[in-house]
DNA sequence: CTAATTATATAATGACCGTTATATAAAAGA
DNA sequence: TCTTTTATATAACGGTCATTATATAATTAG
């Protein structure tokens, strides 16, 4: 599907990668802060190409959230499935999230949906739902390494997955906010293991 | 302090009032996505005015921030405090956040700091600071409600107010982020009385 | 080969951005 | 009254914004 020939001159530059390279500006400066001149800039490519290619600015930002709710790739919940012992791997999780909220590259913090896209609800059609989608399918994942506990036996059938899903991830944008406004990795990591302790009493 | 006649035409606009419907349109459309066209217009006065009064753009918004973090009428907190009944207290204070979330006017969603001026911060030098202030003050003024509990004896000596106020304050991020991505008032309900419970248990 | 198709490069478009000259009006001090 | 001081109103400034015309290059179809 990938390699079959299209008529007319062929694209000089990689589809994904640019779109990447967009989501890192968007990440970095916001939708509004980021300029088509920058997205240019970072994508290696002249305007009418990003247009041709990615449609306007807008389309451009839903493509890459797309292409960030998409990636498998977010290591905060590759830490939590990872991680056998339950209480550690809550643990892992959140060091995860505030590594990325405090020392990320690029200039970028947080997660892209929560501190960036987020923040152009209601200016960009089609990224509430977007949002709205990513926080029902990280929360299901969530819940089911908890589930994975209660078939093993560590928590008991009784154990309200869904909702102590939901407190980690509304936790997270704790610590995603304060990483965003300066406070250091080692301040976000006091209280951690009490954190993880409450989330997995019945 | 404030009647003292000062040389040169007076002003023609209430300082304050104009910095309040400043704030509004930060609020809703962000630093970037606020015009200065947009800030005259609301705050009603042409702008020459603006930069004499305010300074420029930037100033404006720290001012705009200093005007949030100092009013004192942050109904969630005033809710935390005048209801008796610690774990009632904890749901009223949620709810109010759900209300700011999910139906603040003007299209002014959630937290003014926490879903506007957080998306400022590396761009306009002085918000992160700010922000970091504010987060202490509000811990603070959290922890004091526990505190309160454990001076009436319905909480152990041993209760750690300041990492339960923390939790608190992490949660309500949470809604925030979820109220701006549309989640109605009546599913970010659901689950309340749990956190509340689990939030006071020792 | 020629025609059709698609991407590129260059540069221009009008609109709006934040900011500021300029001139005028309203107050206090002399 | 006349000067000084500060605020206002109007309009303009250069710069950048998102977007697109135009012309050219590279590929396939026939």
């Amino acid at each position: 599907m990938s390699d079959i020939k299209k008529i007319g001159r062929p694209r000089s530059f990689d589809y994904e990668e640019a779109l990447s390279q967009a989501m890192n500006v968007f990440w970095e400066k916001g939708f509004n802060g980021a300029s088509i001149r920058d997205l240019t800039k970072a994508m290696g490519i002249p305007a009418p190409s990003l247009y041709s290619a990615f449609g306007d600015k807008q389309e451009l930002f839903l493509k890459a959230i797309d292409l960030y709710s998409d990636g498998d790739n977010c290591e905060p919940i590759v830490a939590l499935e990872t991680e056998e012992d339950i209480e550690t791997a809550i643990i892992r999780f959140f060091e995860a999230i505030i590594q990325y909220a405090t020392e990320h590259e690029s200039g970028a913090k947080g997660c892209f949906l929560a501190s960036c896209a987020t923040t152009s609800v209601g200016q960009v059609e089609g990224v509430g739902s977007r949002i709205r989608a990513s926080i029902v399918d990280t929360e299901i994942r969530l819940a089911a390494r908890f589930d994975r506990e209660i078939a093993k036996g560590t928590l008991p059938a009784s154990f309200p997955s869904l909702e102590r899903a939901a407190m980690m991830f509304d936790l997270r944008q704790g610590y995603i906010f304060r990483g965003r406004a300066g406070v250091g990795a080692k301040e976000l990591k006091r209280g951690l293991e009490e954190r993880a302790r409450m989330l997995v009493t019945s």
